[in-house]
DNA sequence: TATATAATTTAGTCATACCTAAAATATTTT
DNA sequence: AAAATATTTTAGGTATGACTAAATTATATA
């Protein structure tokens, strides 16, 4: 059995290498908050086990064994977000921190009786694509909102899930997976965006934006 | 935050404070499976942190605040069974070992969701007293079922939930709390139960029975 | 290409947590 | 009071996982 750090390692390192396929020491050691050296002591550890694969200097990347444990994490983490909040009405922006704890402990049978109570679902509150029991990620085709430009209309796809505060700035608006607007204009100069949510106006920064990826986009 | 084993501890002299008040060092010791000096270790700890009052080779009982967090993990532990059993629908049998490692680990929000889900329950499905938010223990009047003579009838109140085996044997008799049967026969020399279960005969062996507590005794 | 800079690794420490065997001490029983 | 039993102390082990400082290697710059 792995340790919940050696766990959230592989987890880290999965997210990691979706964007850009090795992962260096530094960048993996700054995601989990620890020193570049602690990286490389665990990376060391699950190269042992057979989880990593890794040459010295040259970034660490998942072996198949590591990313099916990666990506059952990963489903263990979404499933249980998606039903604190469906089953028990756990708000959005709580979900991740109540996940993180419990993906490390709940048994696969329940994973497959909250799977089973869900009806198979394919993406969690954020809008998180689910693996399935295989470990197949569900492709998304959303583009960052960042890439929108004047007069476009869009759907949210999926928001960052790790920061509740932005998730409930971003409920203030109702931005949630699914919301549609339309783009009334993009500042220049790097500025926010105003945009229209069902008819309500809203402005929405840059950093903010930088955290929602949107689906099925339109110019009008 | 307590670590898991200083809150298995506290839960275990609890337990073990039920029958018969101060608890020993090596009483405590065999019911964890470890060694006495190893408890000793721990109840040295614990006190520190005021939650257990402990004199040298005098046993250990726990002070107000151990008594109340043993008592939360309690109920975490007989809320989730609950929860696991009606929610999810996994098995009597199974819900023990999964509530052993969630009971650390879920935050008071979610208990408390459970606990609306559930009604505000009184009883896990052992039938074990589920301690309200304050701490206050459900009072239940039952007696050992290997007090009962021929004749007798009764309902189950209550069977212990840590041996699975037992209680899928158990459950093939519908030996469930709730569940009324009557004496048929107590075999002499500390034999056998002999029972009738709606109409069924079975007969429960004395190990068995110890497992059982029984309410609602009547003569017939 | 040499050198400066940045990133990574190594080596050694530290802290926490929990356990154990063996020896010492207290308590209980005979 | 002696012997048996239980508990505590001592001393030490294992495992985890973090850290610093120094050494190494890679990359960027001149």
């Amino acid at each position: 059995m792995l340790t919940q750090a050696a766990e959230d390692y592989l987890k880290s390192i999965y997210k990691l290498q979706e964007t850009g396929g090795k992962v260096s020491t530094g960048i993996l050691a700054e995601y989990l908050d620890v020193k570049p050296a602690s990286a490389t002591g665990m990376i060391k550890k699950l190269k042992t086990m057979n989880l990593v694969c890794h040459e010295r200097y040259q970034g660490v990347t998942l072996t198949d064994t590591g990313k099916a444990i990666a990506l059952e994490i990963i489903r263990h983490h979404r499933l249980l977000e998606l039903y604190l909040f469906k089953a028990l009405g756990v708000p959005w922006d709580g979900v991740h921190e109540e996940a993180e704890k419990l993906e490390h402990v709940i048994s696969e049978d329940v994973e497959a009786r909250m799977d089973e109570f869900l009806g198979y679902p394919t993406a969690d509150p954020h809008g998180s694509p689910i693996p399935d029991k295989n470990g197949v990620v569900p492709k998304t085709p959303s583009i960052p909102m960042t890439d929108l430009r004047n007069g476009q209309s869009c759907v949210v796809a999926e928001v960052s899930d790790n920061d509740s505060a932005l998730l409930r700035h971003l409920g203030s608006f109702n931005l949630y997976p699914g919301t549609a607007f339309r783009i009334i204009e993009v500042a220049p100069f790097e500025g926010p965006f105003t945009i229209d949510i069902a008819g309500q106006q809203a402005v929405i920064g840059r950093e903010v934006a930088k955290n929602i990826l949107v689906d099925n986009v339109q110019d009008t």
